[in-house]
DNA sequence: GTGCCTGTTGACTGACCAGTCGATCAGAGT
DNA sequence: ACTCTGATCGACTGGTCAGTCAACAGGCAC
């Protein structure tokens, strides 16, 4: 519980949604602080009370979110007896998933964090380079067991995998592509069949049942 | 020939030049006019002479090399016997060396434009969109003729292609990765292997001897 | 009741900065 | 010589906004 009135509402909790919602319409360097205090229906000043400043509550909400996918990852990588590409297939639809269900936030983390490292700390730089290093690493195992090509780095490949994932996600964000709820189901067989299975025709690839 | 002194500078330029080395290094929203007018060594107001707003500088200076990538790229596409794979590794080619080269210029158009669409008109969109569409256009090409899966359509492929060179120039800028001379070069080939030959193993695909 | 702590309020301040504007300067044309 | 035009200058203005602060409210301990 949190607050004098009972009500039982945690105003921290309140302002954390309501930016989410102001930093994906107007954009974090566009609004003000006073917009994301009226959009959760608080005083201005309660805002500071929970945070040192808005640049906190950017910080906040990509820590939270995206601990949340290196947990996801740390987890499907853990799987047993499971191959590389269904990994990456289940990675792939956590992120897919992500901004099927909340994308306003995953819009903010996107364009306001992901996309634009440099105008903050390192601090992000350093989680956002977690990510990769957790998809480098199915990827090197699966290099490791033959499954996937050796002169291939796993840092190069999840440099590929993920920007192919964040370009498609952007492609959303900006609506160069249409929303549907099919759209998002083909788009994470799509991105997984274009990086492990490449672009190219497979001519005759011999007895191995793939993809049917 | 322009300004009164006869020292044959065009100052319109030596503004852009500034623009660009400031905007990498301070980032747009973080940098002052004053700061561009500063290092081109000129009065404050004559940014004004040249330019309507700050924001126009950034535009130009997208506008004027975002052209120059979609001109490249028509005439790639334009070569005759060329097969896809070579095309999208021209393409590749041009925009890795136009990083080699401006470092500077590239980092504020993926940073400050290409990356951050949301907060700009729509302008710039319209031209980004074109970029993928030409890039689709060579995939369908090869999906016609059968030398590309046609399960995945071009405009798809385009996104991860794109968004895979996106993920490369980016993690040079914000420097998760060393620039050397041979990784430019290694990274042409890879990132072309990792999009059209994919990431995993071909098991016995005939003939053809890749890297040995 | 008294004192204290946390939550809550919103008016205010201080800094910052994009863009303006009137002045000055130099060459071209007549 | 005179004026016109465009380049060049930089002090100034007007507005914006992040962050501060002093005050107030209600619960809890004693």
């Amino acid at each position: 519980m949190a607050g004098r009135a009972g009500d039982g509402v945690d105003k921290r909790r309140l302002i954390l949604d309501a930016a989410i919602r102001v930093f994906a319409r107007k954009g974090f360097h566009h609004c003000r602080v006073s917009d994301v205090a009226d959009e959760a229906g608080v005083a201005y000043g309660l805002v500071y009370h929970y945070f040192d400043s808005k640049e906190e509550i950017l910080n906040r909400l990509f820590l939270e979110r995206w601990q949340l996918m290196l947990d996801a990852i740390v987890e499907i990588d853990s799987r047993r007896e499971v191959s590389a590409r269904d990994k990456l297939y289940a990675v792939a639809s956590f992120i897919i998933d992500s901004y099927r269900h909340e994308p306003e936030l995953m819009k903010v983390i996107i364009v306001e964090v992901t996309r634009a490292a440099n105008t903050f700390g390192r601090l992000h730089l350093a989680k956002i380079r977690e990510a990769y290093e957790l998809i480098a690493r199915i990827v090197d195992d699966a290099r490791r067991d033959g499954s996937f090509k050796s002169d291939i780095s796993g840092q190069f490949a999840a440099m590929c995998f993920y920007g192919a994932i964040e370009q498609l996600l952007s492609a959303w964000i900006f609506e160069l592509v249409p929303h549907t709820e099919e759209e998002f189901e083909r788009a994470k067989s799509l991105v997984v069949e274009a990086i492990c299975g490449g672009l190219e025709s497979e001519p005759a690839r011999g007895l191995s049942t793939i993809s049917g």
